[in-house]
RNA sequence: GCUGCUAUAGCUCAGAAGGUAGAGCGCAUCCUUGGUAAGGAUGAGGUCCCCAGUUCGAAUCUGGGUAGCAGCUCCA
């Protein structure tokens, strides 16, 4: 990269940095108009920057104007940004002088060889590792924006005060900022919240929150992503089981779920007798697997379940179909032996680049490592952490390390798929566990008649069904491909002389198992095709007086536009490719 | 769960300042039979989220719930 380049927003790191700088001036416009409140923190972040404070009640939009206004005049006071360090006795007195105790907790908190570093521009001064750029002059004051206010919690932890989060975006171009205003707009017309309203596919009531209800159009949705699941475990050498939603108390004590998951779970009695409702279904499936004796010729043994699961997510964590409390996992677990460890785990991969590359989708992993609270040993964990990262690092794909979020049973590869507004969601997970075997005394019949114990992987791909037809949702902006959509052709008459031919067309359509309607309103063809655009159906077929004489229809798609007449034979074999190759159109 | 905001017709939203409600879309009926993104007319729809309180009177003010939204925490 040139020097020049090096200065350019395109450039991360230099666009991390402004960003940075855009916080401290942020902390510094707060501290004029507003001295008391205090200052904990402030990064940049992937899409702008933030900074937390402490102040009784959040910043209305006006004070948030106050403050952006505040900061371009810092801007253009062009203060030059100086760094300085001091030794930590004297940086934790300077920032007691300040009367700044979240300075002072960070400071003291900091590694006993850290550097402790702090910037000064003008009369404000913070603590900072830096970098900054040199002069507050750099930022242009009218790419600002503060789009936000809202809570955060001290260092992140529940139990900590409430600080205010005051998020905002910067360019060095005012042009640019609105273009990136403008693209958050749009993004938020593919909320699959919105679309998931507009299309008919789901919804949620008072009545149960977080327990969606899916609607007749949102069903076809999920039973054809079910029936194309099934078809791809079924390549991949999957069975198929259903295990019950409620099992007794004993059963998840012996899983470890009711000492380690019980906040999350929902409880009944029976008879009683306590009884949970299932938040995962892997204590069913290991009464499966001990269920009969099984070989070493049998393993891997792959078993799949499409399980409803309950979960008691906290009420300000529900979000649409992204986060609910009731939802059906992909689920599936692999039985096998610890050599068929690696190359289990690398096909379960290539399942699920098959799937998601079925949709366009690009992900991101984590490898989530173990948590505080967790069954087993160390050695085990550290064994089972190394499997994970060595198998995919063989195949040549990145990660990044999620420290201590693994599952309390084992070390888990965290596939996350992000939505319109870029939030990332995560949908496949691939656990690795050595302990529910273990709890559950499983054991396969070796080469040399011995008993052994088996390893498994749980395993989802989509996810939570529900949380999958969020995304895609989003991602297609509720325009599905044509093998997905719930509604793959909606044939229109011109006049009602038209009629009976579109229902004899529907009928064809339908008997080749392909899902058409029939517009039969009273309206003109304009009107017709708009609703049948705002309805996002791929295909539409124009039918009137001149396609009844030739036997044509008049093909037109939502997105290429106007396809010309075709005899309907040529139209189903067009539709059938589509189709069968799962085409994006 | 935490902080803040929001809740009016099926949907999207108006309703300064307390006097029992409006629009557009949708829906129904009628007219219109129109060839590639909105034809016209008429009409029916509302316990103004719920429960208390203040008041002669509450969609409007106050308190408490519930749900939703943004973020945090948590997680598929």
């Amino acid at each position: 990269m040139s020097e020049e380049n090096l200065y350019t927003f395109e450039n991360p790191e230099y666009r991390s940095t402004y960003w940075h700088t855009c916080s401290h001036v942020l902390a510094q416009a707060m501290k004029r108009l507003h001295p008391e409140v205090k200052l904990a923190i402030g990064p940049s972040i992937d899409n702008g920057f933030y900074y937390d404070f402490d102040t009784p009640a959040p910043f209305s939009e006006s004070q948030l104007e106050e403050l952006e206004a505040e900061m371009r005049k810092i801007c253009k006071e062009k203060l030059k940004l100086e760094r300085f360090e001091l030794p930590r006795e004297e940086a934790v007195k300077f920032m007691e002088q300040k009367q700044e105790p979240y300075k002072v907790e960070l400071i003291n908190d900091l590694p006993e060889d850290a550097v402790i570093s702090f910037y000064r521009q003008g009369e404000f001064t913070d603590l900072c590792a830096g970098p900054h750029l040199d002069s507050t002059g750099r930022i242009k004051g009218n790419g600002i924006k503060l789009t936000a206010c809202n809570a955060a919690y001290w260092r992140g932890d529940s139990s900590r005060q409430t600080l205010q989060r005051i998020y905002g975006v910067a360019f060095p171009k005012k042009e640019e900022l609105d273009e990136y205003l403008a693209k958050i707009e749009e993004a938020k017309k593919r909320d699959h919240r919105k679309l998931g309203k507009e299309l008919g596919l789901f919804m949620l009531r008072d009545e149960g929150p977080g327990f969606p209800f899916f609607l007749p159009k949102g069903m076809v949705l999920k039973n054809t992503l079910l029936d194309y699941w099934r078809q791809v475990h079924k390549k991949y050498g999957y069975v198929e089981i259903s295990t019950p939603i409620i099992l007794n108390r004993q059963l998840w004590e012996r899983s470890g779920h009711w000492d380690h998951y019980k906040q999350n779970m929902y409880t009944t009695v029976i008879d009683d007798e306590d009884y949970a409702i299932k938040p995962m279904n892997c204590p069913g499936g290991m009464l499966v697997y001990s269920s009969e004796p099984h070989s070493y010729r049998d393993l891997p043994l792959r078993v799949g379940e499409i399980g409803l699961v309950h979960r008691h997510e906290l009420s300000g964590a529900l979000h649409g179909l992204f986060r609910v409390r009731c939802f059906s996992q992909d689920d599936a677990h692999v039985f096998m032996t610890r050599e068929q460890m690696k190359d289990v785990i690398q096909e379960t991969v290539r399942l699920f680049d098959e799937v998601y590359s079925t949709f366009g989708l690009s992900y991101t992993i984590e490898l989530s490592t173990m948590p505080e609270d967790h069954i087993g040993t160390v050695e085990e964990w550290e064994r089972n952490q190394d499997i994970l990262k060595n198998a995919i690092t063989d195949m040549g794909k990145d990660f990044v390390i999620n420290e201590g979020d693994g599952a309390f049973y084992g070390p888990k590869l965290d596939f996350h798929l992000a939505d319109s507004l870029g939030r990332t969601w995560q949908c496949g997970t691939i656990q690795l566990d050595s302990q529910l075997p273990e709890r559950f005394e499983l054991e396969y019949v070796g080469e040399d008649g011995q008993k052994h114990r088996p390893v498994m992987i749980h395993r989802v791909v989509l996810g939570s069904i529900e949380r999958f037809i969020g995304v895609i949702t989003e991602h297609f902006a509720g325009a599905f491909p044509t093998w997905l959509a719930p509604v793959q052709v909606k044939i229109l008459p011109v006049t009602d002389r038209a009629a009976a031919y579109a229902d004899d067309l529907s009928a064809k359509l339908d008997a080749m198992g392909f899902r058409p309607e029939v517009d039969h309103r009273n309206e003109k063809i304009g009107r017709k095709i708009r609703d049948a655009q705002m309805e996002k159906v791929p295909y539409m077929l124009v039918v009137g007086d001149r396609d009844m004489e030739a036997g044509t229809v008049s093909p037109r798609h939502h997105s290429e536009g106007d396809l010309g007449a075709m005899r309907f034979e040529d139209f189903a074999a067009l539709l059938k490719d589509v189709v069968d190759t799962k085409a994006r159109k």
